[in-house]
DNA sequence: TACCCGTGGGG
DNA sequence: TCCCCAAGGGT
């Protein structure tokens, strides 16, 4: 069983303190869009490439009134490579849905947050604690490993539950500020402590308290996780056929794509998709751009 | 619940 | 080279 209490969890917040990154959203000057900016950028993507991007986006949309009137492919493009582009588009949406039912100012409580474009339920906890000083317990993957094993002597987290919030939450420091910190110090330790490869137990502020390690580090039980596949799928095509279009300061002809991937069907299948979800849209005289509404 | 949705760096 | 995986969300 666990040994981990709040006692842990102050013992992160004082090791974030000194270990913790200077990233550019984590400045005490940065406003509740620009955390919400950050975090949506963040989802599936790393920290590294998400940081000149981020720097772009926001001295060119500083407020999510600008944002929500730009045009989706100015948009995308500015997205570049970050993946995953329909992020792009509900950030928009996100944007636009601020401006018209919140007069444009980013809501600071977790149900209304989580009723926006793009907005889950990571997202909005992360926005209304590290955006607004709410404390609130925030679960993503490094929080999930982190709790599997300083708490439940597992090596890998399964799949999301429900119980991890509690299970966090029950680490959470009583002192407010304590507890925002908290939070972005538990994700802090599983991105350079408890990291999904090799983890750095030798320099694990809570190593006394864990599970995982007082339980031998006991191997993954059960199915592995099954990766991802890229090369070949409609993710490859899907990201083939946007550079294109990325890329085209004119609207393209259908042979223009056609060189993107050999494929027929499948590069049809793609396009058709790209078109539903208003990545891509066709001129009254059959050419291919990125959205201009 | 399981699957789909991009991209690129590091081991 | 290949494989892992990175601050998820929507369906």
């Amino acid at each position: 069983m666990s040994t981990a209490t709040t006692d842990t969890g102050e013992a992160i917040v004082d090791w974030y303190a000194t270990a913790a990154r200077d990233l550019p959203w984590r400045r005490p000057d940065v406003d509740a869009w620009a955390v919400l900016v950050s975090e949506v950028m963040l989802q599936q993507t790393p920290v590294a490439r998400v940081e000149p991007v981020w720097r772009d986006w926001m001295a060119r949309w500083p407020t999510p009134a600008a944002l929500a009137a730009e045009t989706p492919a100015e948009v995308i493009r500015a997205w570049g490579k970050l993946g995953y582009p329909r992020r792009a588009l509900r950030l928009r949406e996100a944007a636009l849905a601020i401006v018209e039912r919140h007069g444009g100012v980013v809501p600071d409580d977790v149900p209304t947050l989580e009723a926006l474009p793009g907005i889950g339920t990571y997202t909005a906890r992360a926005v209304a604690c590290f955006g607004y000083g709410r404390p609130q317990p925030v679960v993503d993957t490094n929080v999930r490993r982190v709790v599997a094993r300083l708490v439940h002597a597992k090596a890998e987290a399964g799949t999301a539950r429900a119980a991890d919030l509690e299970d966090i939450a029950a680490l959470a420091p009583t002192d407010p500020e304590r507890a925002v910190r908290f939070s972005v110090a538990t994700m802090e330790l599983g991105a350079l402590v408890c990291v999904a490869g090799t983890p750095r137990c030798a320099v694990c502020p809570v190593r006394d308290s864990c599970a995982w390690r007082l339980a031998g580090y006991p191997a993954h039980e059960g199915p592995p996780r099954r990766v991802q596949k890229f090369a070949g799928t409609d993710r490859q095509v899907r990201g083939r056929l946007l550079d294109v279009l990325r890329a085209a300061a004119q609207p393209v002809e259908a042979a223009e794509l056609d060189a993107a991937w050999d494929d027929a069907v499948q590069r049809s299948r793609c396009l058709d998709s790209l078109l539903t979800d208003g990545l891509v849209e066709q001129t009254p005289d059959g050419l291919f751009r990125l959205p201009h509404s």
